[in-house]
DNA sequence: ATTGTTAATGCAATTTTGTTGCGTTAAATT
DNA sequence: AATTTAACGCAACAAAATTGCATTAACAAT
């Protein structure tokens, strides 16, 4: 089986996303780490922390993806569902995990969940 | 003030996304179109469309962006608001809205909502 | 501590997706 | 029928993500 090695790029990486109070992007990461990796290792990176259940990739409005460190808060009976609301700012750009918001819905029968993605965008407390 | 203009491009486009079951991205409806206009055409029909109202665009979890028409079913206090969840199989990559899921969930003080996206992805019932 | 396995990396090239500029066409109003 | 200008096609550009491959280094086994 495929071992997850721990590298420089990914540990610089997971900090990184792990220090910020908003999700972040692979554009946004590649500039804030400024040439410590190469562009294609953050995308592989990423896909590693997903995999290892480290982070967890946001879908925002409009299509870019944001990745945000794993607190399963809320997760105690299904540790992967990510069911928590984010919240994408369309001033600041800025999407931020909303943990408290105890989103709640019902599918029809015959779904099978394996991920939700509630994004609700707006502006957010500081550009209010 | 910019009229919108009906064209065979639009009008095109527009049934498209009306008779599809599921949600389309650009590209799906390039192919499917198959060289009936530019391909530049599709983005500048779609945001069109988008500014009439006649469909909504919705954030898939790997970030493609895909449409469908707009219903408004459920929306008598807020027209514009797309208050509703939409599910995303990971096996077929369809997207389809689903209208009766009733969502719901409470934000933190000082949030302005402007659009929702809710996306559920996993197997659908005809891939489970 | 040294070695061996192979996961991870860097770099270049490529692909995919979306955007912009501009001259031309045609929708809709008069 | 004439006028206005939204919409179009085409080409060029830009942004973002992926792939191939040779090299490097993590880490388990010795």
């Amino acid at each position: 089986m495929k071992t997850s090695r721990n590298t420089p790029s990914k540990t610089a990486i997971l900090d990184l996303i792990k220090s910020s109070a908003s999700a972040l992007s692979p554009i946004e990461i590649q500039k804030t780490l400024n040439g410590i990796c190469d562009r294609v290792t953050i995308y592989r990176v990423l896909d590693r922390l997903i995999t290892d259940d480290l982070i967890h990739k946001i879908a925002t409005p409009d299509g870019t993806l944001k990745y945000a460190a794993c607190r399963h808060l809320h997760c105690d009976t299904k540790p992967d569902l990510h069911q928590h609301i984010h919240f994408s700012c369309e001033k600041c750009l800025k999407v931020t995990c909303i943990d408290d918001a105890n989103p709640f819905f019902e599918l029809p029968k015959n779904y099978f969940v394996k991920d939700i993605n509630f994004t609700i965008s707006g502006f957010c407390p500081d550009c209010i």
